[in-house]
Order: C-alpha cells, then sequence, then structure tokens
DNA sequence: ACAATACGAGACTGTCAAGTTCCGGAACTG
DNA sequence: CAGTTCCGGAACTTGACAGTCTCGTATTGT
C-alpha cells in the first residue's frame, strides 16, 4: 500500500506545480484564535526556560494544542520563536494619553506602573536566555524591546526642553540609553527589581543634573 | 572475557571501598598544565556558541585533549563551565599603580586600553549565551564579571573626590553602575563597541555633570 | 622490568528533543 | 451525506550530545 500511496503523493505533487492551488476553500478552516495563545504560550516558557530549554512539547502542552497544529503554523522552532518575540514587541502603548504633571521628574516617575515593571521583567527574562537564538540567528538582533520605552522618555524630555526646564544642549538620546541599560543591567546582571526607589535615586542623582547641566566647564581639556 | 573484567573492576571497586585509598603515587601523574589550557578552550567555545551550543568533543579538540582526561578533572559539564567562569573572572589586575593624570576625567579615559576593550566583550559574549545555565545553576549568578572594573572606577572617584574635584554629595556607587550597565548594555542589546568616543561622551555629558552636580534643586517635590 | 596511572583518539550507549505521522473526532463546503 | 481540512493527543523516527569505555602509547615510582 505503500507503493499506492506515494503514488498518489507525487501525483498530488505533480499537481501542485501545475494548478499550484488545486483546492484552498474545502474543509475546516483554521483557528487563527489559536494563533495569539501559542504565541502566548511561547514568551512564558521562553521566560521561564530560554530558547534552548524550551521544547515544543512543552509549548504544546501550555497552550493545549497539538504539535501538528503548531507545525502547521510554523515551520520550525526558529520560526515560532521569531513570530513570538514580534508578538512580544508588538507595541500596546498609548503615546496620546502621556503623563503631564509640569515636572519632568514627576513625569518620569509616573510611567513607572507596577505592572509595566512586572511584564518589563517577563521581558527581560526572555531576552536573557536567547543569547543562543541570536548566535544562530545574528540576522535579528532585536534591540527593539526597550524602544517604546525610550521612546515616550525621549517625547517627555523634549517637552522639558521646550519648556525651559533642562538645558537645550542636553543629550536627551544619551539619558534615554542611561535608563534602559541600566534597568536592563539591574535585570538582567543584579537580579534585582527596577522599582521606584532606585529609579527615583537615578533619575535625582544622575538624570537631572546631566540634564539641566550638560556642560560642566571643560577646563582641562588638551 | 568480559566476565574477567566484570570480576576484575567488581574486585577493585571493592578494594576501594576498603581500603578507600589503595595507591596515590603511582604510575603517571596528571599534567596540571592542561587545566588552564583547557579551561581556556572552554571559554572559546562558551564566547563562540553560549553554553548549550558548546559541546565537550567541541572543547576537547580546540584544546587537543581527549574527552577522559576532561572527565578526569571535572565530573560534568556544568561543573567544568563553572571552573573556567571562575577562571575567566582571577584578576588580573594591578590595582598598584592606576592612572593619575590630575583630572577624573583622563583618568577615567586612560583606563579604557584596547586591549580591556576587547576582552570585555568577549566576557559579554560569554555572558550572553549563559542564561540557560543560570536558569539550572541559579546559585551562582556572578555579578562579578565587572567587579574589578567598578572597584578600580570608584577608587579614582573617590581620589576626585577628596581633591575636591566633584561633590563630597556625590554618589560614587550609582555613577559605576552606570558605566558597567551601559558598557554590557551596548555589548549585549546594542551590539556596539564600547569605543573611546561613545565612553568620552558618556563621561562628559552624563557622569562629570552628575558627579559635580549631584543636586540640581528639589524644587517641585510634594 | 613491572605495575599503575595518565595521555589523545575515538567507538559506544542512553537520553532527550525536533520534526513527522497517525488516530478519532469536529467543522466546513458542496 | 461525502469529501476535505482542521483539531488535540500520542506514537514514532531521527539526530545530537553527555557521559563511559577501550585502545595504543607515554610517564612515573618501586
Amino acid at each position: 500500500m505503500n507503493e499506492i500511496n506515494n503514488e498518489e503523493s507525487v501525483g498530488s505533487k505533480l499537481a501542485d506545480k501545475v494548478a499550484e492551488k488545486p483546492a484552498k476553500t474545502l474543509g475546516r478552516k483554521r483557528d487563527h484564535t489559536r494563533d495569539a495563545e501559542i504565541l502566548e504560550a511561547t514568551i512564558d516558557i521562553l521566560a521561564e526556560a530560554g530558547f534552548d530549554g524550551m521544547t515544543m512539547d512543552m509549548v504544546a502542552a501550555r497552550a493545549k494544542a497539538g504539535k501538528a497544529t503548531m507545525y502547521r503554523r510554523w515551520s520550525s522552532k526558529a520560526e515560532l520563536v521569531r513570530d513570538a518575540l514580534t508578538w512580544m514587541n508588538r507595541n500596546h502603548l498609548e503615546l496620546d494619553l502621556l503623563p503631564d504633571t509640569g515636572t519632568l521628574r514627576n513625569d518620569l516617575l509616573a510611567l513607572l506602573k507596577p505592572q509595566s515593571i512586572e511584564e518589563g521583567e517577563r521581558k527581560l527574562r526572555v531576552l536573557a536566555g536567547l543569547g543562543s537564538f541570536f548566535s544562530q540567528n545574528p540576522e535579528l538582533v532585536n534591540g527593539g524591546i526597550f524602544e517604546p520605552w525610550a521612546v515616550v522618555n525621549s517625547e517627555l524630555m523634549h517637552r522639558a526642553a521646550s519648556r525651559g526646564e533642562i538645558s537645550t544642549q542636553a543629550d536627551i538620546e544619551m539619558a534615554c540609553q542611561v535608563i534602559t541599560s541600566m534597568a536592563s543591567y539591574r535585570g538582567l546582571v543584579q537580579r534585582k527589581t527596577f522599582d521606584k526607589h532606585f529609579y527615583t535615586s537615578l533619575i535625582d542623582v544622575v538624570l537631572l543634573p546631566a540634564l539641566k547641566n550638560p556642560i560642566t566647564s571643560p577646563n582641562e581639556m588638551e
């Protein structure tokens, strides 16, 4: 019977090559609401086990899906993870209603809600377990995890600059990099929470002084 | 013949249990100069492939050693990696001859030699591929990779404080964290070099303003 | 010389996960 | 109703790697 099956499959492959799409609207439809659930389960497992520690069976079990269902949508583990990362970095941020308390200090602090802290730490755990994935797929080195936050911070600082609260000489891009790098270093290397207390210190001790007095007298330069 | 061998091995195991250490100074001695070579090869492979991408055969081939030799010294891959990390973080730094140019700015810049940049990036690559290892061995979360650098920077800043170059109110620990976190973020996430140009900007735009004007007038606090 | 151990090289074994295939059943189309 | 494609679940195949063992050789103490 294998011979018969082989003959049929060869025939269908030829038919594909000729007709390209012999049947498209037949049978049960794919349930695309499962896509999001599988991707969300993938992010969960990635955060817990990293890329190499994650198995397709784990994801299938978490999403209560069959592996065949997953391989019908993504051709490999790498593709699933790539889509999951894109899904994770999708922007659910409302740029319209930014805080506007009158001072840059309070604006920055208003952005640090407990919810975004927790979600940020989840993303950090995902990022930490992705080393081997990036070494195999160097093309998508994904710097964009902190992009939305940096964009918002940059907007707040530009507002502060235009109302004269900080210097027009201030290097806003550098200041935003300080925030994101301190957040990731504290989460990835030090394994401590980026909580309000620490963030307040960072703002008062480093960011505001740097933004208000960008040039300190280049006296000793040669 | 297998039976004879089994009998012998069982006999020797029993002898071990009775005498515990029947012979210690017999036979060829272990060549401990291979230890360093194997550990160095381990670091190399870790930097290139990460923990999960590294195989014992790769390390053995790189070090031109047999796997039996490796397992005679380390009982598992995890133990080998742990020793390799300790070896990598060993301190080859001469705290005695620190730069002393008269200004904090030049002192900090003097520490950034091309050699230490390259070695630092190698360590960062190792760290980046270690996510799954840490998730399996949470006890040794190794924040100590940047410790020596931070200690040196801290010393330079304290000297600057005692000669009145920066404020005595300055948060030196926070400033050192800014340096190490910017270096690791730039290497791990942005995949750019922590070169002299960028470091100079960081010092002039962020660090020196913060250290010289630690309090900017807490005017708008409520 | 001899026994015991180390060495590099590589064969061998057991486990684990990626990817494939099959099952019984459900949903959609004509 | 009949044919097709989907679903979750599970068995199966295959390849890779950790860890063990064997072989021929080199080095050491007695």
